[in-house]
DNA sequence: CCGTATCCAAATCGATACTG
DNA sequence: CAGTATCGATTTGGATACGG
């Protein structure tokens, strides 16, 4: 039962995130949600609660896997909690807990820098891919 | 890629509306600065211009290729700059660029969430490595 | 001083198949 | 419905060593 998982390969285990006795905690907020689908995980939970396969539709693209290991990834950080109601048909909900509330504001101002941001940027990458010496 | 994402607050809509195309750009913000290192690299330049070698002493761990291709990258997206100067001992300056002035307060507002949130963040996670029933 | 080139290890992601 | 197990492909990061 308690099986701790030490193991070798597993891969659906949520990803330990680093320990890492770094001074600086920008990058730890980013290892919380700077996987390829946490962001829209938290975003899609931030419109209420989810169930398992409510997700899965609303993000296109995720896996069950990918989904899963994210879901396990964040309920383990505190920022989202796993519901079990013990139906006939299996119902699992999740939702935001009140850790994210105060980070919902930064990460939407961050969002509309991204949408306001976007042209620059795909411009200076072209110009960056464009130039001649920018590498080999 | 990546406009339009309405409705972020709606609960309302029914099931039989279609399923909203969700390209959300809160995941490419995180990936222009989701690496390893770059964050850091653009914290430490929001102190000033750097060279090259005071980032690398700088930023604790990182390695000449990290500190190469995190710089490449953010000035490829043009969030920073780089200036060489002809001088006989080579000399690089790297710098912020406006574009992302907007984002540092974002950024900060994130960088203060995680000091206040790092003991629940460890708390959950004990709580979640240290229950047995928790998966497996 | 400011990088590049190479090689290798590790983490991450995706498709598929199976289960209570 | 809500997951797990496995495997392989891709991406990313780190350790040198070399070069203008």
């Amino acid at each position: 039962m308690s099986q701790r998982n030490t193991a070798v390969t597993n891969q659906l285990t949520p990803a330990t995130t680093a320990p890492a006795p770094d001074d600086c905690p920008l990058p730890e907020v980013l290892n919380l949600i700077g996987g390829k689908w946490s962001a829209q995980v938290l975003v899609e939970l931030g419109n209420g609660p989810r169930r398992f396969t409510q997700l899965e539709r609303a993000i296109t693209g995720i896996s069950r896997r990918m989904l899963t290991v994210s879901l396990r990834d964040l309920e383990r950080n505190g920022l989202i909690t796993r519901t079990v109601h013990p139906d006939s048909p299996p119902r699992v909900e999740y939702a935001t807990t009140p850790l994210i509330e105060d980070i919902r504001e930064p990460l939407e101002a961050l969002t509309d820098w991204a949408r306001l941001a976007a042209p620059a940027i795909t411009a200076a990458r072209r110009a960056y891919d464009g130039s001649a010496d920018s590498h080999l």
